[in-house]
DNA sequence: TATTGGATCGCC
DNA sequence: GCGATCCAATAG
């Protein structure tokens, strides 16, 4: 393979929602020892500033939303219910809390390593959520904060994406109006998506 | 220090 | 539909 190219810090630095979109069809790559680990984004959700009360930023400025007040091109990656990481890109500007969760892929490269990660041989079952895909990836907490454009995880420009549909983001019900913004973007017709 | 409740998943 | 499992946030 040619040598690869992380999108560039200038590239997250832009209105959320419009590096959301734009993500749709992008490679997100993760690389360990010798192996690399790969799989198109078909599926995300933006979290958007201070007021967004879907997003832990709402919380304000704690231990655990720092990377999302931070420098955008770093990951923010967080444990739900205890046992599934989610892993998110920070966007906009250092100080303006905002971030992409990335919900699902369509394996590219590694994908015997990802089936084994994941105890599953179905390839819409590898990368098929949140939780999943970093399974998949060898994606942890260790992880957190990394930057994007150096390092052993990072994105690259993939293929030409299908149509791209919106839809209010999943698992959020507790966000009051926030709730049924359609922030969660997806390539219309995927066999990758989640749920 | 104690309690609470998840940006999920897989099995019942 | 429900329980797993643990950490951060908040209350006391």
């Amino acid at each position: 393979m040619s040598p690869r190219t992380p999108l560039p810090r200038s590239f997250y630095l832009q209105d959320t929602l419009k590096v959301a979109r734009e993500l749709i069809g992008k490679l997100l790559v993760r690389k360990e020892g010798d192996a690399i680990l790969s799989g198109f984004i078909v599926e995300v959700e933006a979290y958007v500033g201070p007021e967004d009360k879907a997003s832990h930023a709402s919380k304000g400025l704690t231990r655990r939303t720092a990377p999302m007040f931070g420098p955008p091109g770093h990951a923010y990656i967080y444990l739900v219910y205890g046992m599934y990481y989610c892993f998110n890109v920070v966007t906009e500007k250092e100080g303006f809390p905002a971030a992409v969760l990335i919900r699902a892929l369509e394996p590219f490269e590694g994908i015997e390593l990802m089936q084994k990660k994941r105890g599953v041989k179905s390839l819409k079952e590898i990368a098929n959520g949140p939780g999943k895909l970093t399974k998949a990836l060898g994606i942890n907490g260790s992880l957190n904060r990394c930057d994007l454009t150096s390092g052993e995880v990072w994105i690259e420009e993939g293929r030409i994406p299908g149509k791209i549909d919106q839809s209010p983001r999943i698992g959020v019900h507790y966000a009051g109006e926030w709730k049924d913004k359609p922030w969660r973007f997806y390539e219309s017709g995927s066999e990758y998506l989640s749920r």
